[in-house]
DNA sequence: TTGCTTTAGTTAGAAGGTCTAACGAGAGTA
DNA sequence: TACTCTCGTTAGACCTTCTAACTAAAGCAA
């Protein structure tokens, strides 16, 4: 609010800095977070080495920034694609599809977050904040989508087949007495277990996809996702 | 076979070789792949740095065998887990449970294989080997238990409703045309599919454990787990 | 306008890394 | 005994991150 008019100095300085991040950018787009060079940076800018420490403390807290950058992108990213309007179902499979596009367009984005964590690196609270918001989006869809179908699920899974009692149960409890991550979300102990699925299988897929273990496998990881994507948002 | 007996220098070769390695996975367990120092290595054993080229090319080949270690390790542990006489869906869960504990044994040599592929480094065709030879345990049990449950899956979701039709239906389809990556497994399509979501699911759950993201968010991963892990062997 | 303060950028350099080249010394082999 | 092969050495090129000390200029205030 008050911070509006900013100096010249700063004014300067941000865009500075906007413009480190955007070279930082490409050669995480081509070489991958890991070769990050800040030398190689300066280099392109025209100025020497050193002076990007005037910016950024280290080359950690440069790729801080990329991460919260990213995170910033795909929670934006999973928002556009859940329309309000839109059923839960669709919802879900509109921000499955979005996430693996927006893994595919720049995987190196995608492992900056979800690789390897580089080895001093601890991820910066917003971070935390930032992912809670995309869990929000699917808290809400699952909730939405439970209380219309519980009815048909529960009578389907008290016949013959042996799912949803066992493992599924003793989660869903589990879940009910932690959910803080869920940060206040009314969402019920099953939305909580399949918003958490909903994570992990489409993350199960995208990653390897993104880290080549299908490479050489021959077959079209775009529909092992869809079913995926399927069996999480339809399975009980 | 005509190799038996090597020459003492060749046995001395191999002996350091091994001394590398084993100073190789100490620090990979400690700080991780990216933060591998051949010099390091060196120091710890009281030779000069450039010593170690006598015994490994670059840096990279020497990741490329702790690499190919690791899917030996991870491969036999599998192996070991599958007990022949145990039915299938008790092998599957007995892999399912290896997998965990061998990841969390040691992350940073999960993560060396499932993690951030290194840039310039290309997996060797021997991984890809090793790999299949895991996928064959699965395609085993799958094909077993496939074949003890057909009727009654078939006929559970003939009814009511909407799940295995569609999206898994259009998987299996296309796997049947494309299953050159089990290496000449007889197993029917629904195992392909299976064993691959199988692999999915589980390896979803565990690297984003493994690389902290559920740090924070105070619930139990192993119920989580245990629900993924029951989902993959019971789901039609 | 003059003068002070703050800051951006500079070069030099320490400490670390991978990796090549040239050389000495010893172990294995004929 | 003499030759060859290979191991380990040092020197050094070329990277990297990051600190220290200095210069120059921009902004601000009297």
């Amino acid at each position: 609010m008050g911070e509006a008019v900013k100096s010249p100095r700063a004014r300067y300085r941000e865009q500075v800095r906007e413009e480190i991040k955007t070279h930082a950018w490409t050669q995480v787009a081509t070489t991958g977070a890991s070769a990050l060079s800040l030398n190689a940076i300066a280099k392109q800018m025209g100025i020497s080495g050193p002076a990007l420490y005037r910016y950024f403390r280290n080359r950690d807290e440069l790729i801080t920034e990329l991460v919260l950058d990213a995170y910033r992108d795909l929670a934006d990213t999973c928002r556009a694609a859940a329309s309000p309007g839109d059923a839960p179902a669709a919802r879900l499979a509109a921000v499955a599809s979005a996430m693996r596009q927006w893994a595919l367009d720049s995987p190196h984005r995608y492992l900056l977050i979800y690789g390897t964590p580089v080895p001093g690196y601890a991820a910066p609270p917003e971070a935390t904040t930032l992912a809670a918001g995309i869990m929000t989006i699917l808290l809400d869809a699952f909730t939405e989508a439970g209380t219309a179908t519980d009815a048909a699920t529960d009578a389907a899974t008290d016949t013959a087949t042996g799912r949803v009692p066992g493992a599924a149960a003793a989660l869903e409890h589990h879940l009910a007495g932690h959910r803080q991550w869920a940060a206040g979300h009314p969402a019920p102990a099953s939305a909580l277990r399949r918003a958490l699925t909903f994570w992990t299988r489409l993350h199960g897929v995208v990653s390897l996809e993104v880290a080549g273990h299908f490479t050489g496998m021959n077959f079209d990881p775009a529909l092992l996702y869809a079913e995926e994507t399927d069996s999480a948002i339809t399975a009980p």
